[in-house]
DNA sequence: CGGTATGTTGACAGTGATCAAGAAAGGTGG
DNA sequence: CCACCTTTCTTGATCACTGTCAACATACCG
């Protein structure tokens, strides 16, 4: 971990650009909301008891490094993470983008497999591993909340690997049908991550992203407000791309 | 589900070619030794009440529709069994292979997402999702064991992630270094599956599989006994593709 | 033994990567 | 607020890897 910065309030965070600080300013509910949901006081306090943080990381810092010691599983707050392998010849594959209130790197191995970096500017909550499982076996709510989260993420990630040989305009489309379903989508659809984060999570080049963006526009399926800012005209058609 | 037939013995199945016998005929511990390993004596007659089958399955049969209700989950006792999503214009994704011992279909959701398939000739244990929950409840271990499996399945096809933007030698090498580990590999590594399906799970043509096989024969990483049948000569060189 | 399914090899084409140049956006300091 | 610089994005030209089509070989099975 570097760049580790403690801070009082999440307000702090997250004000690279208007646009995050917007999808950020908007959401109603707090990510650890689901404690309060569950209304089990003895679950919420145990569980806040093993929390490490909030912490804040800058874009692009790295957040835990392959190979760490996975000691600690993560939450974020506010901002996007990334989860990626980085190859000797330099490529990089990002497996994963987590918004807020995704639990992540939950893990049986000894060693975290994958490097997590912010992709904005960030907030991210630490839960002890050792201690969270204690608190699993003593409360069946944390320990379904655990359950849960890692089947979400598997789910999430099959439908990524079955992207794997598709065309790039499919992949573009699934791609943002998809991040405007877990990012608040005003009326435009701001795109938190760079374009090569999107290439490096879709397995295309940064050129063949701009491209396909740009075909789709043509096509009347999106309309590019900015490069990071995209209206989804027709969200109809993008879907049958798909399909 | 079709094609069901409910047999006396796990040794009516399995038997199409002589390889696969060989693989499913050396396990020493059966798949549900888990459950012993557990030491709990309630915890195991929880879980085999609930239990369904064994069913076999024909090499190529549905097990569960895309879209099927998430009633039952399932564990491969004997053969090999593919998930996979197909598309309007026929072409097939598989995102995962299943050996004996491996639960899956574990979902969040009311619809599965995938459908399964035998890849072989396969014998196949269904649990019902809701007792299957309500034991979890009662008993830790049942719930670990649902989280454990869960946790296994979100690495390994994280790993599978990674491949998407890597080179057909690299996704063959790194999926016969795999397949190695997960079956007896007595001296030749036999593949359980076709040509086809090692291609749809890598996202390649089926020809340039056997492109690439002939390939890596030529670099003396591997031999070729027969269509079917490989010989990993070097090891470390396959891995080294990998890097 | 013949027929079907599966695997192999070659020729060619197409999608997407690479290389290169320019444009736009964001950040910094005056 | 503007000038400058850096980063990010866009577009074009070319190339390479892999897909497609086709023919043949081999294995499997009745």
């Amino acid at each position: 971990m570097n760049e580790i910065e403690f801070i009082k309030s999440p307000k702090a965070a997250g004000k690279q650009r208007p646009s995050f600080k917007a999808v950020s300013g908007s959401r109603e509910s707090h990510p650890t909301s689901f404690i309060v949901e569950d209304g089990q006081k003895l679950a919420k306090r145990a569980v806040l008891s093993v929390r490490r943080g909030p912490i804040r990381y800058r874009r692009n810092s790295t957040i835990v490094c392959e190979g760490d010691p996975a000691d600690y599983i993560f939450m974020v707050v506010d901002g996007i993470v990334r989860r990626c392998k980085t190859f000797q010849n330099g490529t990089r594959a990002i497996v994963a983008f987590h918004t807020p209130g995704e639990l992540f790197g939950w893990t049986d191995e000894v060693k975290h497999t994958l490097s997590t970096e912010a992709a904005t500017d960030a907030l991210v909550l630490f839960f002890k591993r050792s201690a969270l499982l204690s608190v699993a076996a003593r409360e069946q709510r944390v320990a379904n909340f655990l359950l849960t989260s890692t089947t979400s993420e598997l789910r999430r990630t099959q439908e990524h690997a079955v992207l794997i040989n598709r065309s790039a305009k499919c992949r573009v489309a699934s791609f943002l049908l998809n991040l405007s379903t877990r990012i608040d989508e005003v009326s435009d659809l701001d795109l938190p991550m760079s374009h090569q984060d999107i290439a490096d999570h879709l397995g295309l080049s940064i050129e063949t992203v701009s491209r396909t963006i740009t075909e789709l526009e043509r096509a009347c399926l999106i309309e590019r407000v900015s490069a990071r800012t995209i209206v989804l005209r027709n969200r109809a058609a993008l879907a049958r791309l798909l399909s």
